[in-house]
RNA sequence: GGGGGUGUGGCAGAGUGGUCUAAUGCACCAGACUGUAAAUCUGGCGGGCUUGCCCUUCGGUGGUUCAAAUCCAUCCGCCCCCA
């Protein structure tokens, strides 16, 4: 099977949801999936033996980042990401793209490429198209993706179709440097759509995208504070437009809610930050809904994170304990955190896959939401 | 016994006649975080309500003054030096 490429394996025929396979040079994924995000090439505050225990599949890296530093040399030297951070299991890098809307105050954009001025140290460097696909092929991910502009919200309409359009033809750019040597023989090119929340725009650079041919295709931009109204609307404008053989990637969603709405739709990959960000911030999630394990009502609750999560920090600590070590500013608790909400969003992707095996999706996403909102339910009381 | 200093909000610590409910930090109470410049950031932190104002606060008491955390007297507490 050709890496990156997708295996559907069971449509719900309740909704656009889908169970499937992404095989890739170092395993077989099973969509949907969730990747915890390490962009220096380690998943923030989690070793790598307990990473793989949470039932990760896959995670991601970002090219920017690892350019900088270590430098692609030494990663090329340690023989790929996978084996310089010991992962060993499938990888994803992102292109940059994301910088492009992160750093936007350090970077100048035009038609060729980007200027970043280094956050760490103000030096300035050049990332083209065919750059960061250099570099992807450097760090040697599994699957790559195309560099873009992620487009900031809110966009006027002008601007959100002048970026689209530089991402289309970047997109092309990056298939062509991509398919330079035989890196696609053990890594896959994925493209990203943009088009703001305009949905002409999107479906325009979904054909688009579509007509210089992917291996898989993401969803880009969305989540970056739009109202979540307009996330589905461009979801359901996108989605019926690409092929059922292609993996489908939300990127940078997100939330266990967003996740269920996503998958609902028909997206089969999703990555973000907030389990690994949100835990050293000191947020939980748990079936009962998230919860700030910092708060006083935790200071004497000796009672598991959550109560239906068989985790090692739910099985060997207590919300007291927890409470304690964020207020003692003890460093552990960035990696019990982070571990269990990894733990969390891996699970939930596990209970929506079996969902959709036993065709019962709609009815396991209607006890989650009830379940998930009872707290703030009872607050309101 | 003699001399000097000091007492400010939960803590530390500015302020030394009006612009003081009193800087700042910590602690405390919440909130935010979505392809990671984030172990970060934001707000609150005397009481009351009609949210603009009222009341109560700078060791205690008494005074000076139109006005006192700020000046004076006195009492109480603490610290340092000498004996």
């Amino acid at each position: 099977m050709e890496c990156g490429s997708y295996q559907l394996i069971k449509k719900s025929s309740e909704c656009g949801a889908r169970l499937g396979k992404v095989y890739t040079t170092r395993g077989i994924i099973d969509t949907p999936v969730f990747m915890p995000v390490g962009t220096q090439g380690t998943v923030k505050g989690v070793a790598i033996e307990f990473l793989r225990g949470s039932g990760a599949q896959i995670i991601l890296a970002n090219s920017y980042h690892l350019y900088l530093r270590p430098g692609t040399e030494v990663i090329k030297k340690a023989g790929g990401i996978q084996k310089f951070n010991s992962w060993n299991s499938p990888m994803l890098t992102d292109s940059g793209g994301f910088q492009v809307f992160s750093l936007r105050n350090i970077r100048k954009i035009n038609e060729d490429g980007v200027e970043f001025q280094s956050h760490i140290d103000g030096s300035k460097h050049f990332f083209s198209p065919e750059k960061s696909v250099q570099v992807q092929k450097d760090i040697g991910a599994d699957i790559t993706m195309c560099f873009d502009e992620c487009t900031p919200y809110p966009a006027d309409y002008g601007y959100a179709k002048s970026s689209m359009e530089l991402s289309l033809k970047w997109a092309e750019r990056c298939k062509k440097e991509f398919y330079k040597d035989d890196s696609y023989k053990t890594q896959s090119l994925f493209g990203i759509i943009q088009g703001s929340v305009y949905n002409d725009l999107r479906v325009r650079s979904t054909m688009e995208m579509l007509n210089i041919g992917f291996t898989g295709y993401a969803m880009g931009g969305l989540s970056i504070g739009e109202p979540k109204k307009d996330m589905h609307s461009v979801l359901e404008s996108i989605l019926p437009v690409i092929p059922e053989n292609k993996a489908r990637y939300l990127m940078g969603v997100g939330m266990p809610e967003d996740l269920w709405e996503g998958v609902e739709r028909g997206i089969d990959m999703f990555d973000c930050v907030i389990p690994t960000r949100n835990g050293r911030n000191g947020q939980v999630f748990t079936s009962l809904g998230k919860i700030n394990i910092r708060n006083a009502e935790f200071k004497e609750d000796f009672s598991p994170l959550d109560p239906d999560c068989g985790c090692p920090v739910c099985t060997g600590y207590s919300k007291a304990y927890l409470n304690h070590l964020v207020r003692a500013r003890e460093t552990l608790y960035l990696s019990l955190l982070s571990l269990h909400n990894i733990y969390f969003m891996i699970n939930l992707t596990l209970k929506m896959r079996k969902s959709l095996e036993n065709s019962t999706f709609i009815k396991s996403k209607k006890e989650f939401f009830e379940k998930y909102y009872s707290r703030d339910r009872l607050s309101e009381d």
